[in-house]
DNA sequence: AGGTAATTTGGTCATATTACCAAATAGTAT
DNA sequence: ATACTATTTGGTAATATGACCAAATTACCT
């Protein structure tokens, strides 16, 4: 048996945090989406279906991992993919898939319904 | 501007669900020290530093993923990855990360204290 | 059967994530 | 400045995740 080297957990941390950033449909469903080039949030919005806001936050939390670039021009704001190798990636996951176990049900967060609200502020 | 595909929401939740079983630092030390092959739940224990039903779990979630498989041999499980191209990932990660932007910092869950417990049961 | 070691399962609790709405901000134009 | 549109930010609430402990299970022994 070989010896194990040990990583130092900061570098798993950093690692963890690029892949939980692409761990969500909406994101990778936006990852794909920019494979053919920058699109504004406007654009992205349709295509993801929910509130602006989400998506919003969805962007930076990619750019703040590192995955995403953003350019403003005007009134809008492109984004665009900034490592394409994790294109790549998702055949893996494919594959990973393909001749997978049953049940690999994830399931998402789902807002219930759209009760009240208090409107503080 | 070219049309987008819309792909199934079903496809997308499902390809998540792999990205997520990776997306944590105990996960990927696992995931990284199965590249030589397999192991058992009681060197994977020792490697990652966490209770062994905490591992045991983590070990279960990324079965269920499709991730890794097991072989029962007596008393011991050992455990290997399914699927090796996982690996390769790992590597536009560290791209990502790269000449990344200055703050990715992911934050897990750390349990606070050992704090008294009901005993219930 | 009873004993011991490896692994899994169930419970509970703290924290993280993610959704929406509402309001703030930024840019453009009138 | 006002009006209008795009995007971000702040707040709140629901759900998901992940840590540990304790107990259950499984397999191999005497």
């Amino acid at each position: 048996m070989t010896k194990l080297p040990a990583i130092p957990a900061g570098q798993l941390n950093r690692r963890a945090g690029v892949i939980k950033a692409l761990a969500h449909p909406s994101r990778l469903r936006i990852v794909l989406a920019l494979e053919r080039g920058e699109r504004c949030v406007c654009e992205l919005r349709q295509l993801v279906k929910a509130d602006v806001s989400t998506v919003s936050k969805h962007l930076a939390l990619m750019k703040r991992a590192g995955l995403l670039d953003e350019r403003k021009a005007g009134l809008y704001v492109y984004y665009r993919l900034r490592v394409p190798c994790i294109l790549r990636f998702l055949d893996c996951v494919d594959a990973v898939l393909e001749h997978a176990p049953p049940a690999t049900r994830p399931r998402h967060y789902v807002k219930k319904s759209p009760i009240k609200r208090r409107t503080t502020r």
